[in-house]
DNA sequence: GATGAATGAGATTTCATTCAT
DNA sequence: AATGAATGAAATCTCATTCAT
């Protein structure tokens, strides 16, 4: 359980919300995110993530003025955490656009799988959220998603991949990455490594199919 | 004492016994697996339900014995629906093994967009759910993974397909078809029909790929 | 449009015994008494008293005009059979009054311990059963009563018996032998039959005390 | 990951801890206790208990995680504050084994029809009351006779006592006893000391028949 | 005589939220 | 910063009762 080797990074990179700085937040925000993502946010009460923390619910409105509030910022919080390891990555990863990709979604597919299982649960948000905050989920995805984008433009623009249809091949391989942890899960934990690459050498069909 | 004739052993006369499968249950059973889809397990409340339907939500009581049951029991529906549908499909198409998977997705994603958008809320079913009724889900999605799974193992006997693992292909070609109604969703519904070909085209490649 | 249908009265369920009409009746009498003792009047619900006898719910009310009276009902059944042995046994039982009332003992003891236990909870009328209904059941009581208040009273007036006050000694006997099948339903089967003995042994002290 | 110290074992946090006994609490009990006595147990809703007390239904949950508990809680306290009080009766009553049992059945009697008319209905446990709940009362009951127990062996001991079967003595005293202030509720509240005093009297020549 | 269907009132329970301290 | 207490709305579920057939 709880594996993720926290990222301590200094203050987080973008400076993108007012976010108290305190690493009581940080905390809260964390199981939160990692409860939501085990049983589904609706399933997950605040009491909850209260007793994991063990404090009091009440004590949560101190740092949220409500539960969507906190709900958000938990996605948020994992989608910068996210994005920014693929950027690191990306950083560190010379070579052809294929290489790059192929290293992007085997990442990715290895946080899913490791760090995050379930996260699947936190993207698929409540209907009834107020706009805004749908709004703000959704520019984590595209972030999240120009990585690949740009990745997979230069491949067809250098001639290595040969794509129909560009919009739909990212969706699909958003979707199997996505899904990917809920099917390792059943996997004996040793087996999984070896299931995060197969991932990604499936995936790389995807951009590299001769019409 | 008397006359009772028979030995009924648990105190508790809770079992409910499968009811007769009537034209009002399953007017039941389809307006809950609307629901559900649209708006998720949890966000739906059994008023909602018996509002549409028009009848008082004690009176869903007398065909379910709980929520979680008609949920189990709406999955069910739809999916024993669905598969029917993909096997009616397969028995009026001919040809080899590609031809014959690139239908079956596009008529898989195609009832998935059309008529089921969402469906996928329904199948990430609840953990707490008991073991029995996620047994009963995860026997749906057998039976149409095989489908699927045939169809890629006579495409690679007949060398027509060139795949890594096949499980892996599997889930990724699952996970995108679940996953297409979402995206879908967004796009004018003019432009839907074609997106559905796409998809079918793009996940063709996955058992295609070259090395 | 009042008159004609006087004749029909459909048997009026107020008439004491309009019981001996049907064997089904008796058979729904016997099951709700034995359930309502083994549970309780509350925690029964019609539906259970159905389910045990393999009809459906709202035949019951073909029979009893609501969950009341059939409650009413069932104790009366059970008062008055219980009655009808007394009576029985008493007729058969010569001798001083303190060999026919220990007999007495033991043979209300045993009903209860064998054929009724837990019936005590029948007793335990609800309080907010109409007066009527509560009239009936107390009647039930004093004619119960009636039969070990004659034989004290012959005990006590050939001077076998001393009592002080006659009253408290019936109650404390009622409230033992009301009791006695519940502890004795811990004891292993074969002890039972010793205990309804002790009992009756025991009991036999409240009307010989020598001051 | 960061803080949270406990492995929490079971995903459901249900657990409520024993809380404070507060003055709260202790009002809460001695609200429901009252009126699972006067009513009993199923016919008291939780809206009973928290209109007498005048908080909101919801309220009761913040002490009490269901109705059992707050049933099994307020047997509990009831029965520890009977035992305390005939605990202190004893100290304080010097004298022989008879002297002192009688004094014990007094107070018992007395406690019953003056401060708990009814209690008897609280220990007709619900039969589907968890086992562990279901053993929490019966210990109450153990202690409980203890006392008399004690009592009755000394006094056989001594040779004031003649008893046939121990067991059966104590069982037919409890009965009577819980049983008085149900009838004794029927009389005139200026006859019930005198009642009182004549059970404790009748009762003794349970413990002093001469065969 | 009996059933299947439905209702409506009320019970238990959950939970986000507020607030005084 | 945090807690304990309480609220109120809504959700799940139960059940006696009715009624057309």
């Amino acid at each position: 359980m709880g594996t993720q080797q926290a990222v301590h990074d200094p203050p987080p990179p973008s400076a993108r919300v007012q976010r108290k700085r305190g690493k009581r937040i940080q905390e809260i925000l964390n199981a939160a995110a990692e409860l939501f993502g085990e049983r589904g946010y609706d399933a997950v009460s605040l009491e909850h993530v209260a007793e994991r923390l063990d404090v009091t619910k009440g004590s949560l409105y101190y740092y949220f003025s409500s539960k969507d509030e906190l709900g958000t910022a938990a996605i948020e919080t994992l989608g910068d955490e996210w994005t920014a390891r693929l950027e690191r990555l990306l950083g560190q990863t010379p070579g052809t656009p294929g290489a790059r990709l192929r290293a992007l979604i085997h990442e990715h597919v290895g946080i899913a799988v490791h760090d995050h299982p379930a996260a699947l649960r936190l993207f698929l948000v409540p209907r009834e959220w107020p706009a805004e905050q749908r709004e703000r989920i959704k520019g984590l995805r595209r972030r999240h998603d120009t990585l690949f984008r740009t990745l997979v433009e230069e491949g067809i623009a250098s001639g290595e991949f040969t794509v129909t249809s560009i919009d739909t091949v990212l969706q699909c391989m958003h979707a199997a990455m996505s899904q990917a942890p809920i099917w390792c899960a059943e996997l004996p934990a040793a087996a999984r490594k070896k299931a995060v690459a197969e991932v990604a050498d499936t995936l790389m069909a995807l951009v590299r199919s001769a019409p």
